[in-house]
DNA sequence: ATGCATGCAAATTGTTTGCACTTCA
DNA sequence: TGAAGTGCAAACAATTTGCATGCAT
C-alpha cells in the first residue's frame, strides 16, 4: 500500500468524508514531502492538479492537524508549516542568521522528553520541534565581525 | 543599580539612541515582567505612561531582539511574545488543549543543548523554548473521552 | 548638523468567517 | 436526505512600510 493510500485511509478511519479537495490536498502534501505552508500547498495544487480554494486548504490542514495526521510547526518564516506526521519524529535547527535548516534526530530530545513526562505528567508533542540559533558558518562570521 | 537601569545601559552600549519612546518601552517591559506581546506593551504604555506609536513598539522590539536583549517566543497565542532575556534561561510547557503554561527549568534541556553544540557546531538560542503538548488534566480528560 | 528615530496612515500578509450552494455517505 | 464540506467574498489581526518631521548625539 502506498504512503498516499495509507493517508487516505487514515482520513476515512476518522470518519471524515473523502472529497476531491481533500484527496488533492493529501496528494500535494505527499508530493511536497517536507514542510509546506498553506500557501505553498495551494500553489502546488493550482499548478499540478485542479483548483481548491485557499480557505478549504486552511480548513483541511486544521482538521488534519487536530487528528494528528499532520504536524504544525513555526519555522520562523512568518507562517505555519505542515507536514505528514512521520513514524519517526524529527526536528530542525534553524539558523537565525542565514535561515539554513538542519535536520535533528529525535534521539537528541529523548532524555528531555522522558524527564518532562516523568516530572510533570505532561505529554509533549515532540514530533516536530524547531530550535533556533546560529549555525557553524554564521557563528564564525559573527566572531570575525566582533 | 536597578534592573531597569541595567537595561537602559545595555541599550546605550549597543550604540542605540535613548529616546523617550525607548525608555518607556523598556520600563513597560520591565513592569510587565513575563512575556508580553507588542499589543500588550502598547496598552500598558497608554494606560501608565504617555503614548508611543504601535509601529515604534514593533520596531523597537525587533531591534532589541536582534541585540539579544529580548527573546521572542511563539506561545501559540497568534502573536509574538517578548521578554527580557534572563540570566537564567527558562522554558514553557504549553497545553494545546487548555492553554495552561507550565515553567520548565533549563536543566531539562542541557543535555540536548550540549549534544547539539558538539555534533553540529550549532549554537542553539535556548533561552526561551516553547514545548507544546497535553497537560496532566487534559490527558486524563482525553483518555476518558476515548 | 546629521542621521537615526518617530508618528501617521496606508499597505501587506497570513488566516478566519458567514453564508448560500454542493456533495459525499 | 441531511449533515458535512466547499467556494466566494469579505472581515480580521498581526505586522510592516513609505515618507515627512523630530530629536539625540
Amino acid at each position: 500500500m502506498s504512503e498516499y493510500q495509507a493517508l487516505v485511509d487514515r482520513v476515512r478511519q476518522h470518519g471524515l468524508r473523502l472529497t476531491r479537495q481533500r484527496s488533492t490536498i493529501l496528494r500535494a502534501l505527499y508530493e511536497l514531502h517536507g514542510h509546506a505552508s498553506a500557501e505553498k500547498i495551494h500553489e502546488r495544487i493550482r499548478s499540478h492538479h485542479g483548483d481548491v480554494d485557499l480557505s478549504t486548504v486552511y480548513r483541511t490542514l486544521e482538521k488534519l492537524r487536530d487528528l494528528r495526521i499532520l504536524s504544525q510547526t513555526d519555522l520562523g518564516r512568518g507562517c505555519a508549516e505542515f507536514e505528514v506526521v512521520a513514524r519517526q519524529p524529527h526536528h530542525h535547527l534553524i539558523c537565525q542568521s542565514c535561515g539554513r535548516v538542519i535536520d535533528l534526530d529525535h534521539a537528541y530530545l529523548v532524555p528531555a522528553e522522558q524527564a518532562i513526562r516523568r516530572d510533570f505528567c505532561f505529554e509533549p508533542t515532540l514530533d516536530h520541534l524547531a530550535i533556533f540559533g546560529l549555525c557553524h558558518a554564521c557563528r564564525r562570521a559573527e566572531a570575525v565581525a566582533d
